[in-house]
DNA sequence: GCTGCCGGGGT
DNA sequence: ACCCCGGCAGC
């Protein structure tokens, strides 16, 4: 086997911490080949690729690589890891090896050897110790092809998984005094820490691919939880407005149309829109929670969702068409003050539907706890004053959207006829009950 | 002026 | 709750 089928088989064996470090260093510090009697040195790792290793220059283990296949580690017994990447001086001397297991197991037998062969396997054990307490770097002096550290990344990465598998291991004190900054929450320096030496090894990926290779890699089972559960949504923070969208360019386009009365696509805002919103954390377990209260073919939904964190559903319509200009009463026909009313129509068959193909976005709003009627109302509201954005008055920023003072809510008058024109005074008693009372006629409604 | 309908009052 | 109407505003 050439070293490009190592390669295949994730020949990459070295992971520190396993099961028990939550940080564990992951570092390569591979050199040299060298042959050995009955053996090979396929890697030793030093400290010289360790940041602030207290020993530098110490070699803290040697990898080596019996006849029999099995790989043996050797060095001191304050190793913390063994960790390794081919190189492209290894990968020329590298000799075949087979049945190379990616396993990396928790064990301390307090010997030197900490290798043994099962089943034609070899195993690389790894050895906790005070070193996992340490930072690593990328060893800056081995060239590594972008595709081919991904790869070995990836191997690493399923050699953690393995480790993770290990029987649990308490933790070792010095960890908790060498490193104090690991809560139960995220800690941002750490994938920081990691992720950075994997941009020097993968400068060209994409950072959403290696921030989850980094917690492929360093994920522990239950952090990864609290870790995922936490999401960075985006906040507008225009006066009375809070819609909170959970991209950037989102909550970006959100300012420049609802706020700077800007084409969604123009760029000449220059930026602009960034001042008007922050990033902010939200818990996403609260607000799946809330969510799933609001969903409606949630099995548990209750009548009045109980929220910690209330979510009002904002359905942000966009309408292209003069249809939009009559949607409102048409989509809002929920009105109870006059009984006669109540048995309009809810909706119109030219209006959209609420859920339907013309919503674009829903965003999430904290707000108080509505009701149900009063989160109707807010919809209401939310999709009028839309539509009166969205119907050609662009909205100062200061400007409340209050079409005429003078007219109080008067709705503008239909375009249908009404029962008065189509039946005329003289067949009053076919009218329908509401223009009988010069109300809104709730026959032909617009 | 016609029409739609809001707001208010009467029963 | 039901019914009626004054009055306003759009057309």
């Amino acid at each position: 086997m050439n070293s490009e089928g190592l390669l295949n088989k994730s020949w990459a064996f070295g992971i520190s911490g396993c099961s028990s470090a939550p940080r564990p260093v992951c570092n390569v510090g591979l050199r040299a080949s060298d042959r050995k009697a009955n053996c090979k040195i396929i890697a030793t790792v030093d400290s010289s690729t360790i940041q602030s290793d207290p020993l530098s220059g110490r070699i803290l283990c040697t990898l080596l690589l019996d006849n029999d296949g099995a790989v043996k580690e050797q060095g001191s017994e304050d190793i913390a890891f063994c960790a390794t990447t081919l190189t492209t001086e290894r990968k020329q001397t590298q000799p075949a090896v087979s049945n190379m297991v990616q396993t990396c197991e928790m064990e301390d037998r307090g010997g030197q050897e900490r290798s043994c062969t099962r089943g034609g396997s070899a195993e690389v054990r790894c050895q906790h110790s005070a070193w996992s307490g340490l930072h690593a770097r990328t060893s800056s002096h081995i060239p590594v092809p972008v595709h081919r550290a991904h790869r070995e990344v990836m191997a690493a990465a399923a050699l953690t998984s393995l480790c993770t598998t290990g029987p649990p291991r308490p933790e070792p004190p010095a960890r908790e005094s060498s490193d104090q900054s690991v809560p139960s929450t995220p800690s941002p320096p750490l994938s920081t820490d990691i992720s950075k030496g994997f941009l020097l090894l993968s400068q060209g990926d994409d950072v959403t691919e290696e921030s989850e290779i980094t917690h492929f890699l360093f994920e522990d089972p239950i952090p990864r939880k609290r870790r995922n559960s936490m999401k960075v949504m985006f906040k507008c923070l225009w006066k009375n407005c809070e819609t909170v969208l959970s991209s950037s360019s989102g909550i970006q386009r959100h300012v420049r149309t609802i706020h700077l009365g800007r084409n969604g696509d123009s760029e000449d805002s220059e930026g602009e829109e960034d001042f008007y919103y922050s990033e902010m954390e939200v818990n996403m377990d609260t607000l799946s929670e809330g969510l799933s209260c609001l969903t409606p073919t949630s099995p548990t939904m209750p009548t009045a969702p109980p929220l910690p964190t209330v979510i009002s559903l904002r359905a942000e319509l966009r309408y292209a068409s003069p249809l939009s200009q009559s949607a409102p009463s048409a989509l809002c026909h929920i009105r109870t003050d006059h009984a006669y009313q109540a048995t309009a129509p809810l909706s119109s068959p030219t209006a959209p539907s609420m859920f339907g193909p013309n919503k674009v976005e829903t965003n999430f709003s904290w707000q108080p706890p509505p009701t149900a009627q009063s989160t109707q109302i807010h919809l209401d509201n939310m999709m009028e004053r839309r539509l009166q954005h969205t119907s050609g008055t662009k909205l100062h920023p200061t400007a409340t959207p209050t079409p005429k003072p003078s007219s109080g809510n008067r709705k503008p008058r239909g375009e249908a006829k009404k029962c008065r024109k189509v039946y005329g005074m003289e067949k009053r008693e076919l009218w329908c009950t509401a223009c009988r009372w010069k109300k809104a006629c709730q026959r032909f409604t617009d």
